[in-house]
DNA sequence: GCCAACGTTGGC
DNA sequence: GCCAACGTTGGC
Protein backbone atom coordinates (compact mmCIF):
# COMPACT_ATOMS: atom_id res chain seq x y z
CA UNK A 1 0.00 0.00 0.00
CA UNK A 2 1.01 3.67 -0.61
CA UNK A 3 1.91 5.42 2.32
CA UNK A 4 3.33 8.92 0.40
CA UNK A 5 1.46 11.23 -2.49
CA UNK A 6 2.15 14.43 -3.69
CA UNK A 7 -0.69 16.69 -3.80
CA UNK A 8 -1.19 19.70 -6.45
CA UNK A 9 -2.18 22.62 -5.34
CA UNK A 10 -2.25 26.47 -7.05
CA UNK A 11 -1.21 28.61 -4.25
CA UNK A 12 -3.50 31.41 -5.53
CA UNK A 13 -5.98 29.17 -4.25
CA UNK A 14 -4.25 27.20 -1.10
CA UNK A 15 -0.48 27.72 -0.32
CA UNK A 16 1.71 25.84 2.02
CA UNK A 17 1.41 29.65 3.75
CA UNK A 18 -2.44 29.42 3.82
CA UNK A 19 -2.26 25.18 4.84
CA UNK A 20 0.25 26.77 7.70
CA UNK A 21 -2.15 28.99 8.84
CA UNK A 22 -4.68 27.27 8.94
CA UNK A 23 -6.71 25.93 12.21
CA UNK A 24 -4.37 23.20 12.87
CA UNK A 25 -2.63 23.72 10.34
CA UNK A 26 -5.61 21.67 8.40
CA UNK A 27 -7.08 22.13 5.23
CA UNK A 28 -9.79 20.18 3.22
CA UNK A 29 -8.89 19.13 0.14
CA UNK A 30 -12.03 20.36 -2.35
CA UNK A 31 -11.90 20.79 -5.91
CA UNK A 32 -10.72 17.02 -7.04
CA UNK A 33 -12.55 16.29 -10.47
CA UNK A 34 -10.79 13.48 -11.59
CA UNK A 35 -12.25 10.01 -11.39
CA UNK A 36 -8.40 8.42 -10.94
CA UNK A 37 -7.41 11.21 -7.99
CA UNK A 38 -10.84 10.44 -6.72
CA UNK A 39 -10.24 6.79 -6.30
CA UNK A 40 -6.67 7.66 -4.96
CA UNK A 41 -8.12 9.60 -1.84
CA UNK A 42 -11.60 6.90 -1.34
CA UNK A 43 -9.44 4.12 -1.61
CA UNK A 44 -5.97 3.93 -1.38
CA UNK A 45 -5.14 6.96 0.90
CA UNK A 46 -4.90 7.00 4.66
CA UNK A 47 -4.79 9.19 7.52
CA UNK A 48 -1.29 9.32 8.51
CA UNK A 49 -0.10 9.17 4.99
CA UNK A 50 3.06 11.49 3.94
CA UNK A 51 2.21 14.35 1.62
CA UNK A 52 4.86 16.48 -0.48
CA UNK A 53 3.16 20.08 -0.87
CA UNK A 54 3.39 20.60 -4.87
CA UNK A 55 2.62 24.37 -6.03
CA UNK A 56 1.32 24.00 -9.44
CA UNK A 57 0.16 26.64 -12.53
CA UNK A 58 2.42 28.90 -11.17
CA UNK A 59 5.59 31.03 -11.56
CA UNK A 60 7.55 28.28 -9.38
CA UNK A 61 6.32 25.35 -9.79
CA UNK A 62 7.80 22.88 -7.40
CA UNK A 63 7.43 21.08 -4.17
CA UNK A 64 6.60 23.72 -0.94
CA UNK A 65 6.16 21.58 1.89
CA UNK A 66 5.38 18.47 3.74
CA UNK A 67 2.15 17.34 4.97
CA UNK A 68 0.06 14.65 6.34
CA UNK A 69 -3.28 12.94 5.47
CA UNK A 70 -5.31 13.44 8.18
CA UNK A 71 -8.78 12.39 7.72
CA UNK A 72 -11.01 9.56 5.91
CA UNK A 73 -13.06 10.79 2.54
CA UNK A 74 -16.21 12.69 2.82
CA UNK A 75 -18.33 14.52 0.04
CA UNK A 76 -16.74 17.88 -1.46
CA UNK A 77 -19.41 20.62 -0.86
CA UNK A 78 -18.40 22.50 -3.52
CA UNK A 79 -19.39 20.17 -5.83
CA UNK A 80 -23.55 20.94 -4.70
CA UNK A 81 -22.56 25.03 -5.18
CA UNK A 82 -23.48 26.89 -7.96
CA UNK A 83 -21.89 29.53 -7.59
CA UNK A 84 -18.27 27.34 -7.05
CA UNK A 85 -15.64 26.64 -10.07
CA UNK A 86 -16.31 22.98 -9.04
CA UNK A 87 -19.96 23.25 -9.39
CA UNK A 88 -21.32 19.79 -11.01
CA UNK A 89 -24.98 19.80 -11.82
CA UNK A 90 -24.78 16.08 -12.36
CA UNK A 91 -23.89 15.15 -9.02
CA UNK A 92 -26.42 14.49 -6.60
CA UNK A 93 -26.57 14.48 -2.46
CA UNK A 94 -28.13 11.41 -1.90
CA UNK A 95 -24.75 9.92 -4.35
CA UNK A 96 -22.44 12.51 -4.25
CA UNK A 97 -19.48 12.15 -7.38
CA UNK A 98 -16.75 13.84 -5.97
CA UNK A 99 -15.17 13.65 -2.33
CA UNK A 100 -12.31 15.67 0.06
CA UNK A 101 -10.42 14.30 2.55
CA UNK A 102 -7.90 16.77 5.01
CA UNK A 103 -4.73 17.45 4.71
CA UNK A 104 -2.41 18.58 7.51
CA UNK A 105 0.48 20.67 7.07
CA UNK A 106 4.04 19.85 8.87
CA UNK A 107 6.04 22.31 7.52
CA UNK A 108 6.93 24.42 4.70
CA UNK A 109 10.16 23.53 2.87
CA UNK A 110 12.13 25.67 0.52
CA UNK A 111 10.98 25.79 -3.03
CA UNK A 112 12.49 22.23 -4.96
CA UNK A 113 11.48 23.37 -7.98
CA UNK A 114 10.23 21.08 -10.74
CA UNK A 115 13.69 21.39 -12.91
CA UNK A 116 15.83 19.92 -10.10
CA UNK A 117 13.45 17.30 -9.49
CA UNK A 118 13.46 16.63 -13.27
CA UNK A 119 17.46 16.88 -13.15
CA UNK A 120 17.97 14.11 -10.09
CA UNK A 121 18.64 10.99 -11.58
CA UNK A 122 17.34 9.32 -8.48
CA UNK A 123 13.74 10.20 -9.25
CA UNK A 124 13.54 9.06 -12.24
CA UNK A 125 10.17 7.08 -12.39
CA UNK A 126 8.79 9.48 -10.14
CA UNK A 127 4.53 9.71 -11.56
CA UNK A 128 4.58 13.38 -11.59
CA UNK A 129 7.63 13.35 -13.74
CA UNK A 130 6.33 11.43 -16.26
CA UNK A 131 5.11 12.73 -19.88
CA UNK A 132 2.03 14.37 -20.04
CA UNK A 133 1.08 13.76 -16.36
CA UNK A 134 -1.47 15.45 -14.98
CA UNK A 135 -3.03 13.87 -12.08
CA UNK A 136 -3.24 16.21 -9.32
CA UNK A 137 -2.68 13.15 -6.95
CA UNK A 138 -0.22 10.51 -7.63
CA UNK A 139 1.22 8.03 -5.65
CA UNK A 140 5.15 8.34 -4.53
CA UNK A 141 7.56 5.57 -3.71
CA UNK A 142 9.47 5.38 -0.33
CA UNK A 143 12.82 5.54 -2.17
CA UNK A 144 11.79 8.96 -4.07
CA UNK A 145 10.18 9.89 -0.34
CA UNK A 146 13.31 9.33 1.27
CA UNK A 147 15.28 11.07 -1.86
CA UNK A 148 13.55 14.15 -1.71
CA UNK A 149 13.10 14.61 2.11
CA UNK A 150 16.97 14.63 1.63
CA UNK A 151 17.16 17.19 -0.43
CA UNK A 152 14.56 19.15 1.48
CA UNK A 153 17.16 18.27 4.34
CA UNK A 154 13.83 17.12 6.61
CA UNK A 155 13.83 14.28 8.66
CA UNK A 156 12.31 11.05 6.43
CA UNK A 157 10.14 10.36 9.11
CA UNK A 158 7.97 12.66 9.08
C1' DG B 1 -0.58 32.76 -25.31
C1' DC B 2 0.99 28.29 -27.02
C1' DC B 3 0.35 23.63 -27.28
C1' DA B 4 1.12 18.62 -26.01
C1' DA B 5 -1.18 15.31 -23.71
C1' DC B 6 -4.88 13.50 -21.70
C1' DG B 7 -9.91 13.13 -20.08
C1' DT B 8 -14.81 13.57 -21.17
C1' DT B 9 -18.79 13.78 -24.03
C1' DG B 10 -22.07 12.29 -27.16
C1' DG B 11 -23.61 10.61 -31.76
C1' DC B 12 -23.83 6.47 -33.97
C1' DG C 1 -18.33 0.11 -27.65
C1' DC C 2 -16.05 3.23 -30.92
C1' DC C 3 -14.01 7.45 -31.76
C1' DA C 4 -14.02 12.38 -33.28
C1' DA C 5 -14.62 16.64 -31.25
C1' DC C 6 -14.04 19.30 -27.57
C1' DG C 7 -12.36 20.82 -22.96
C1' DT C 8 -8.75 20.96 -19.41
C1' DT C 9 -4.21 20.87 -17.40
C1' DG C 10 -0.07 22.93 -16.65
C1' DG C 11 4.71 23.88 -18.00
C1' DC C 12 6.96 26.98 -20.80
Amino acid sequence: MTRYWLMKSEPSECAIDDAMAAPQRTVAWTGVRNYQARNFMRDAMQVGDGVLFYHSSCCEPGIAGIARIASATRSDPTQFEPQSPYFDAASKPEAPRWLLLEVQAERKTRLLPLAELRADAALAGLVLLRRGNRLSITPVDSAHWARICLLLQVPTAH
